[in-house]
DNA sequence: TTGAAAGCGCTAACAA
DNA sequence: TTGTTAGCGCTTTCAA
């Protein structure tokens, strides 16, 4: 038999009000009633009911978080984030996941956020727009990480910078021969990451007077399988080329594995690199993209919250974290051709600071500063 | 302003009560009745409170979920079977990870889920006494992946025969200098699955009548870094193994990356067998002892949730499920010695069917049938 | 700063 | 099968 309010607020000696005041912190209570009160909670082993409480004030102190998948890296290291901020605030996490079309349409239809949270963090979900409006009716402030939702709060890297920073090291490298993996099929979702990285790859070309070539924009789905098809099929090509950047760490890793199956060697034949910094770059020696991904996590919880504790208003609707290139052993300069530097450039303004080494030893780094 | 319960029951000209009860499905409704506040429901377009129902019921319908770390694929594998299982139950889930000291210590004294679940599934979460008194003195049933906890639900895989598999597999290759990654540190936490590794593999040594040698048994965390350390430490002994399996295959991938970084290869110089088959297995070619993750997610949030809706009688205590010997490219005979044959056996019993193929032309497997 | 009392929106007995 | 009604355990006015 659970204590209820009423025997900590008898045993306090104060009215149940009381109680609630003192357990909740707030501001008027004194001192000495506030330890009384605490001291007869710890003693009957009290702890409120959160339905009551939800059901008396309105509020649920409960986030959820939609994604599309839970057993990706990427979404692990973002939950990983935002766990540990709603729990410091002593918010409650729920998790949704939207692995398919059917998992989706019943999630938007039946909207089971409805009177359950105080706010939605979304995962690079790219929803259609009358999803977006069933979310917006939720009438509840949102977050989104990594894909951008018009009208919601944002946290992300720079995308196009940080495919322009990862092209132009293999520019730099003299690689004329570039292709890219990861470009979304025409038109086939809003999925927006793919669009802005192959949109700073050929920005980069361009920049450096290489012609760009419609048959080195592989269209993948960001899966290991994904990588390894599209590789197969660049490297089919009449002139493959001799280096790729693969728009995801994973795709980048599936890149390596047709490479090896065909008898190719990275970096000595293609040089990958890739995005992401996920675990396997660094098993794999994959030179790519680093982003802060728990850290996004992190900070969208901590947008979210002051969302709503009242500070609607001097929130930063878009918040850009920094992304940074790594540059391992996958990436190397074309074995015939025209080397000039193996320093990266790929900065969004010609302020950014260059060459910054890491601390302890480190492959060299560099940051890519935005936002 | 969103509808409640007594406008619906207005609209269809009936009670509230029977409107809770139409919308809950329970069976003491008329079709008609039920069709009625069904369109009157979705005419005023309402959904419940789950506070107000929950205080009035007493239940939750929420189940929590403890796991020490979000971000690591084995989690993520696990949540994602257990989150798909959940909704589909209408169950909502709510997340805690506990992974550090201090988290954990925060986690266990307030214990957060008091009046907040009916039930808890706990992931590979090696828990002290009094961890798991607190957890106990809920009352409610729990769940346990992975790392079993006497007198709650498990589901799990037989690490022993496992770990006896993956070794067998080394010693028909033919090795005999075979070390093994991934020890637990005596006595430093009740983590059981590298004892029972590690005794599956000391088992199998012994039965192939190989001396067991204490400089072959590297303690290592189940991190890359953990791996790579070990690694490092065994090819530095005078007389350096020459196939190693590593408990996970996180750990394999840190060895692989310290064979790389000393010069040596993978299979020619030292073979590797890790466990998981994570995707970097599949990635770095990498032999493994496969185990369905996400199915044991699936599996433990099935067997909660019976628990919950009246059967905890004729519930299975511990569910064991099947392992897989998945064999690629890290393994092979060592380059002087007595090779015997590539075939693995480390079943249970004899009964084991052996050599089974995999449909679709993917690597040889055998499978483990245990439970 | 504290207390009294009226809800919050539903469910579960019980009665019909 | 359906309706009536008394809670479920808090929070929040409002008054003191």
């Amino acid at each position: 038999v659970p204590a209820h309010i009423a025997d900590v607020a008898r045993l306090a000696g104060v009215s149940t009000a009381t109680v609630s005041r003192a357990m909740r912190g707030l501001p008027n209570v004194t001192e000495a009633t506030r330890r009384r009160v605490e001291q007869a909670a710890a003693e009957l082993d009290y702890s409120m009911s959160p339905s009551a409480s939800r059901l008396a004030s309105g509020t649920t102190r409960s986030i959820a978080v939609v994604a599309p998948f839970l057993g990706r890296w990427f979404f692990g290291q973002v939950l990983d984030g935002i766990e540990a901020e709603l729990r410091q605030a002593g918010y409650d996490m729920l998790l949704f996941s939207v692995p398919d079309e059917h998992s989706r349409g019943d999630f938007f239809s039946r909207m089971p956020l409805k009177r359950r949270v105080d706010g939605v963090i979304v995962l690079t979900l790219p929803l259609q727009e009358d999803e977006e409006l069933q979310l917006r009716r939720l009438g509840l402030p949102i977050g989104t990480v990594g894909d951008a939702m018009p009208g919601a709060q944002h946290v992300g890297i720079d995308d196009e910078a940080a495919a322009r920073m990862a092209t132009t090291h293999l520019l730099n490298l003299g690689h004329t021969r570039i292709a890219t993996i990861g470009v979304g099929e025409p038109g086939a979702s809003r999925f927006t990451v793919p669009l802005k990285r192959t949109q700073g790859f050929r920005d980069a070309l361009t920049a450096a007077g290489v012609k760009r070539r419609p048959e080195y924009e592989a269209v993948a789905d960001f899966t290991v399988d994904g990588g390894d098809a599209a590789m197969v099929s660049l490297m089919s090509l009449p002139q493959p080329p001799t280096a790729v950047f693969a728009q995801s760490d994973e795709m980048a890793a599936g890149a390596l594995k047709a490479l090896r199956r065909m008898g190719l060697n990275c970096p000595d034949d293609v040089s990958i690199i890739g995005f992401d910094n996920h675990e396997i770059a660094d098993i794999t020696d994959l030179t790519t993209v680093g982003q802060p991904v728990s850290e996004q996590g992190r900070i969208a919880a901590r947008q979210l919250l002051q969302a709503l504790e009242g500070g609607y208003d001097d929130l930063d609707p878009v918040i850009t974290v920094d992304t940074q290139l790594i540059v391992r052993g996958s990436t190397k300069p074309p074995t015939t051709p025209h080397h000039t530097d193996a320093t990266a450039s790929a900065s969004t303004d010609s302020r950014t600071p260059r060459g910054k080494r890491r601390r302890g030893g480190r492959p060299t780094g560099e940051s890519n500063e935005n936002g």
